[in-house]
DNA sequence: CTGAAAGCGCTAACAA
DNA sequence: TTGTTAGCGCTTTCAG
């Protein structure tokens, strides 16, 4: 391995000046070439392990995301990386699996391994503790999710909004039962859909668009709890379909539970838009769904870039006060929302 | 931070102690208890920058993969992630994006961060050149794809199996025009799967199962080769479909580009099984699509695990002559490749 | 602007 | 078994 010895030796100046042309220090412009040139004859790279230890900060930046096989952060560690890019930090992926001890395992080696930083998905609202990090000064983004109690920078979905304009979109498009399957109690995510589908259905009541007979019915009975996945999914809409007097529709608040209730529906012999189905979330490869999927869009990847950005600012000094960072959701309209009467040309649905 | 020098200080023995005791040195039972628990009341974690700057070698290994948006690069990275644990080393995932410039990058950050070894699944077999590690004595194992020329364990598929057993099924269910859509020409994994329908082809020409006629057109007429991506597979299946005489099924050699195939023949009002399908691993959410696609599958999870395995005995010093490890496919049938025929009953399709 | 020197936290010879 | 010592490669005062 050539090191910054080596390359001063072969340039006959100092380590210190050899150090100093790959940091921006002084120099004059001969002698810097010079160096220059003798790094390049030797192959010479910095070691960042080195330079890690001295400095008492890695260039590498943890990312900690609950599940890596859903798409959304997929595309938002696509978000993470680009941005990182421009300040030639490179990230680490760790995969948490919606697990507080390996998230906090994980928060430990970003501490042994001095990262620059740290972006993370929490795995829970309540379990996860970012304290040991900002003890030792490390800057922390929460992203998409942000964990009771943490003093830090967050960037996070308009969920509510995002509830709302979803359940107004089945409610203009003249279904009456509209039920939501939502995700686990306490999960910011699910309880913020959940709020705005809440609110949507109480516009609905209030200004008439609802029929007010049984209103308890709208905004409590066909609200189901599950746990975002796809096996949640099925059961919390078997158990709807199972009801006296069933829903004409669902808001799904996220896309693997979306997958399970289209298992659901189609196992009951409903499908799309007779029954309508709004999945919050985008579904891989939507392309294929028949009938294709309305939903909300998430700005999965910009949630990814945001955050980053923001990190490296704080790793570059920022004193800014937190920040909050709310990003909107948009409303892809397809079939499947195509309201319940609605007959569907041929070629959408083959 | 505490260092082990405080550690040291507190339990009244030297540094080198306290490093012993975390490293399975040889220290009496009652000085080792003095020190364990004089860490535990500072809550000391060992430094691993400064470990790896004195061992010259660090404590995670970098995983390379093309894109890590393919569930079969996820998978994959969950077998290494499962592997690596056992070790307690951690795994940096970095997504090439199939580019070799990328790619080279993350090789040398490889280095500068004195990583334990990279598991590499290569962007291209002639563009990856994976020499400066080796020169460097870093560990290597590629994965899924070899690079040309490349001295190190290697981990694969055994792709031209599988394309065979894909090929004969389709012919076993009674196809007779059956075509293939393969990769880029050049990538081995394509080569190998194209290989793989030759082979089923010439031999149901030798034993009669096809008809002799034209034996050209199914071992050259019918190839596509694509770019493994989703508009790929589809401009090949446009392209099969608008043939004088087209196929009547096809093998299709990645996920992505099924996708894309299964887009193609639904605009030109084609549906499997009347014309067969079978997709060269699985698509996540297999279950939403209707007809279900009959795949080869891939075991992408073992590929991983197994080469974190395999890289972790060369880690720890094992000078075995180099290993290639081959990992057979597996064949799930389902409706997709019924047969020409096949009247599939309504709940298969709806 | 440049070089000498100190030291980041840890481990591995070597001595005791 | 234990402690002392000498760095791993780099950056950063501090003098010059």
């Amino acid at each position: 391995m050539t090191t910054i010895t080596d390359v001063a030796r072969a340039a006959g100046v100092s380590p210190a000046t050899v150090s100093r042309v790959f940091n921006g220090g002084r120099v004059t412009p001969e002698r810097a070439a010079r160096v220059r040139r003798a790094a390049a004859e030797l192959g010479f790279e910095p070691n960042r392990v080195a330079q890690s230890l001295r400095k008492q900060r890695g260039s590498v930046i943890g990312l900690l995301i609950p599940d890596i096989e859903n798409p959304f952060f997929t595309s938002l560690a696509r978000g993470v990386e680009d941005a990182a890019q421009q300040t030639g930090l490179s990230v680490v992926l760790c995969n948490t699996d919606e697990n507080v001890d390996k998230e906090r395992r994980y928060l430990g080696i970003a501490l042994a391994e001095q990262m620059a930083g740290v972006i993370v998905a929490a795995a829970s609202r309540v379990g996860t503790d970012l304290s040991p990090l900002a003890a030792r000064g490390m800057p922390v983004v929460a992203v998409d999710r942000r964990p009771k109690g943490a003093s830090v920078d967050a960037v996070l979905v308009d969920n509510q909004h995002g509830g709302e304009a979803a359940t107004e979109h089945l409610l203009r498009s003249r279904y009456r039962r509209v039920a939501c399957v939502t995700g686990p109690e306490g999960a910011s995510t699910s309880e913020e859909r959940l709020a705005g589908y809440r609110a949507a259905i109480r516009d609905a009541l209030a200004d008439g668009t609802l029929p007010s007979d049984g209103p308890d019915d709208l905004l409590t009975a066909y609200v189901r709890h599950a746990d975002f996945r796809v096996g949640g999914g099925r059961s919390a809409m078997a158990d709807l379909l199972a009801m006296e007097r069933p829903p004409d529709a669902a808001f799904v608040a996220n896309n693997l539970m979306t997958v399970g209730a289209l298992e659901a529906l189609r196992a009951a012999g409903r499908t799309p838009p007779g029954f309508g189905v709004l999945s919050f979330g985008g579904v891989p490869w939507a392309g294929l769904v028949r009938p294709s999927l309305t939903t909300v869009e998430l700005p999965s990847y910009e949630l990814g870039f945001t955050a980053a950005t923001l990190l490296q600012e704080r790793i570059a000094g920022s004193a800014k006060p937190l920040q909050t960072v709310v990003l909107r959701t948009g409303l892809s309209v397809r079939d499947s929302t195509a309201g319940p009467g609605a007959r569907l040309p041929a070629a959408a649905l083959e």
